[in-house]
DNA sequence: CTGCAGCGTTTTTTT
DNA sequence: AACGCTGCAG
């Protein structure tokens, strides 16, 4: 009927084509999940199902849901008009403009990113004199973000401990100065549209009779709040919920189709890699549980992978438990082997991935079709440097977002102040930069005035001007000349006109190593002129129920601080694509090299402290694995420069979890004439290092003795990763992890009942058990 | 008030 | 190794 069926597998197309009820699709990496997702939207479409203004599809990235939208206008020709496409917090933050008089917000308000919200709390433990030390800003924000995503305020919160009492207050205190400030920040996003729903029966009627198709990607990526938020919408609590979280009762499915939603989730357990964020993959089963879902169709063949790669991924995820359970399969045949590299040193690593890389280029294969993986981005570094001096062009991911620069985010600050002189975050920021002789004394009277009065610190100084400090009324008389100046003029103006009235533009021009800065600052403008042209080419997309918001300057704040500005700087062709293992999920590329595949790296030591922890590694492992369509290399170094100071490590838990047939280990690729004296520069110096460290021991020359022949064999001190050992005090353990060597070797042992500790091989008397 | 030197920290990340 | 923050001197 539509040809767009036709490119379908019997399983896509059965989800595809589900009649209107609640849907659990169980994607598999590469079974063709998107694709999936934006059928269904179209088939929904195009056999008069469902209307566009019907329909609300969520993505936790703004790439995926441009990806989604894309991807949907090429199948149909429809505007996006009245569709409700995009972010959980892009969606809600819609919502809350809409019905900003509901929430109690005001019309403008503005989004604080992490950062804003940290120097938000730092600001607050100031004016409520605590000790940051006790009550470290980036703890406190996360204590508030989980109580949040939790569905929890201050007043629900429990503390039975003096400590958590008095976070919980700087909790409550915190919500106040947003309120007071006009400013949310992304949980409040969620937990505001959440509990305006909750409350307000008449909207969540409305919302509720108005998207009959909620499509949501990536569920397994959810936290409580977004899930709860979406049970609101499906129609899944009738009357307002008492409590949250939901007691967790049975979901009817509502026969009355005009006044429900029907939920189709996608998502796949195996890929849940953020629960360190809050995501809780336990919502896959509680949303088969509560919503009856019958059966959950399962995407098992992978249109991606090579049979080789596939299979070492399923092996490798066969030892987690709790799964939903699915295996992948391929028809294209078995491909290459894994190949393996075994390094000295991350040099000698960074060398040889990138002579590989190098030769693969050269076999025809296209740079962007490569990518260099890594744990985490300090080892992005030794790539790099590899890279470029091998004159091979490359791109790194996830480094520095444009709207995180300090001068954006100093612009920024500026433009929230014309927007909302309410922001005090903004202020503070810029109050006095470029310096004007504003310092820690005129803050402090001004932030006490502000606390007296219950006002801001704009009002606060405005209130002073001319009395106090002469240097804070200037500033005062310079935002207001330059709200004056700025009326009526369109956005690009506005930012152009504020970057030279603040000083922020002759600052960065006169500082030595400004130049990027200024250009970074040029190209803000050119952001905000795009931003304005592509509102004005799709006013629909906020008209609807909704009220335009003709407010231009507010509009593109919030898009500031919801998109973080991946779009910047030319997507540089033929290059080789360097990212942490966390942003290559949902790529795919030929060639995939995994590096740094040493115990405590990957898996991190951080998280080997607990199963879930361990699982979650070997999940982020299998995503790794699966990026790659027709080659897969693994590599690991024994000895690795860390934080400043080099580590001896031990290869991956991983690689014990692959079938050895799969893998093959590849000898160093230059032959050994040029390479050894190389390496052995390499390794030397780093051992040189370490006996400068420990230069009050007898000599160095030993410890270079043991550390080369640790470089050969798998063993250390006589024990090895994953043996079991007896302890005399803590019993029975299996040593997880080792680093050090000579009389500072040292092991990480797992006991049951005794927890996981460091024991020095020297004083610990382990015995093999 | 400003600028610089020394100190401590360091997984993953989107919104 | 590198970055951000605090404390102190000018």
């Amino acid at each position: 009927m539509h040809d767009f069926l036709d490119k379908l597998n019997p399983e896509q197309r059965a989800a595809v084509t589900l009649p209107a009820r609640h849907a659990l699709i169980l994607a598999g990496a590469g079974s063709g999940k998107t694709r999936v997702l934006t059928t269904r939207i179209a088939w929904l479409i195009a056999t008069g199902k469902a209307s566009p203004s019907e329909i609300m599809a969520v993505t936790f990235t703004n790439k995926a849901a441009k990806e989604m939208l894309l991807r949907l206008t090429a199948m149909l020709p429809i505007n996006a008009r009245g569709m409700w496409i995009g972010t959980f917090h892009g969606l809600c933050n819609r919502f809350l403009r809409a019905h900003h008089r509901e929430a109690e917000l005001p019309l403008s308000f503005q989004i604080l990113d992490s950062s804003d919200q940290i120097s938000a709390i730092k600001r607050l433990l100031k004016n409520l004199n605590l000790d940051d030390e006790k009550f470290p800003p980036r703890e406190i924000a996360h204590f508030i973000n989980a109580h949040k995503e939790q569905g929890l305020r201050a007043a629900n919160a429990e503390a039975y401990d003096e400590h958590t009492k008095k976070r919980v207050a700087v909790f409550a205190e915190y919500d106040t100065q947003c309120q007071r400030e006009g400013v949310v920040d992304f949980a409040e996003l969620l937990l505001r549209t959440f509990e305006l729903l909750r409350r307000n029966e008449p909207l969540r009627k409305h919302y509720q009779a108005r998207f009959r198709h909620i499509l949501v990607d990536e569920f397994q990526d959810t936290n409580r709040l977004q899930y709860a938020w979406l049970k609101l919408l499906a129609g899944a609590w009738q009357k307002a919920p008492e409590a949250f979280p939901d007691p967790g009762a049975q979901i009817p499915e509502n026969e009355d189709a005009e006044t429900s939603a029907r939920l189709f989730a996608v998502g796949d357990d195996d890929q849940s890699i953020y629960a360190f964020r809050g995501a809780d993959v336990g919502n896959m089963r509680d949303l088969e549980r509560e919503f009856g879902i019958k059966n959950v169709i399962r995407l098992e063949q992978n249109y991606r992978s090579f049979g080789n790669i596939l299979d070492a991924a399923n092996a490798l995820i066969k030892n987690n438990r709790n799964r939903l359970g699915k295996n992948l399969w391929t028809d294209s045949g078995a491909g290459e082997r894994i190949s393996v590299f075994e390094c000295l040193t991350d040099l000698d690593e960074a060398r040889r991935v990138v002579d590989e890389a190098r030769e693969r280029i050269r076999a025809g294969v296209p740079p962007t079709q490569i990518a260099l993986l890594y744990r985490s981005n300090a080892q992005s570094r030794a790539l790099e440097h590899q890279l470029f001096s091998n004159g091979i062009s490359y791109r790194v991911y996830g480094g520095q977002r444009f709207f995180d620069r300090q001068e954006i985010r100093n612009a920024l600050a500026y433009l929230r102040l014309l927007a909302n002189p309410d922001d005090d975050s903004a202020f503070a920021r810029v109050v006095n930069f470029p310096t004007r002789g504003i310092g820690g004394k005129s803050l402090e009277a001004l932030g006490e005035n502000a606390r007296v009065t219950h006002s801001s610190l704009y009002n606060a100084a405005a209130g002073l001007a001319g009395k106090a400090s002469a240097a804070v009324g200037n500033f005062i008389r310079l935002v207001e000349a330059l709200r004056a100046e700025t009326q009526g003029l369109a956005l690009p103006e506005i930012v152009e006109r504020m970057l030279d009235k603040s000083g922020l533009r002759q600052h960065y021009f006169k500082e030595k190593e400004g130049r990027d800065r200024l250009e970074n600052l040029n190209e803000l403008v050119s952001a905000a002129a795009s931003f304005l042209e592509e509102r004005e080419n799709h006013p629909e997309e906020t008209s609807g129920a909704e009220p335009p918001d003709t407010d231009a300057l507010a509009a593109f704040l919030a898009y500031a601080s919801l998109e973080s500005g991946e779009h910047q700087a030319g997507e540089k062709e033929d290059a080789v694509q360097l990212m942490t293992v966390h942003s290559a999920k949902g790529l795919e590329f030929d060639e995939v090299f995994i590096t740094g595949l040493e115990e405590g790296l990957f898996p991190h030591e951080n998280a080997m402290g607990d199963r879930d922890g361990r699982e979650e590694e070997r999940r982020l492992m299998y995503v790794a694995i699966t990026r790659a369509r027709k080659r897969l290399h693994l590599s690991y170094a024994r000895a690795r420069m860390l934080h400043g100071q080099t580590r001896y490590c031990l290869s991956s838990s991983f690689f014990d979890e692959i079938p050895e047939n799969l893998l093959e280990k590849r000898a160093s690729s230059a032959p050994q004439t040029s390479f050894l004296p190389s390496a052995r520069r390499n390794f030397t110096s780093a051992a040189m290092s370490i006996s400068d460290a420990f230069r009050n021991r007898k000599n160095g020359a030993e410890s270079l003795g043991q550390a080369s022949s640790l470089a050969r064999s798998d063993t250390f001190g006589g024990f090895r990763i994953g043996q079991s050992v007896a302890h005399a005090k803590f019993g029975q353990g299996v040593i997880v992890s080792a680093e050090g060597y000579g009389n500072d070797a040292r092991v990480q042992v797992e006991f049951g009942r005794a927890g996981t500790k460091w024991l020095s091989l020297v004083h610990a008397k382990l015995t093999p058990a």
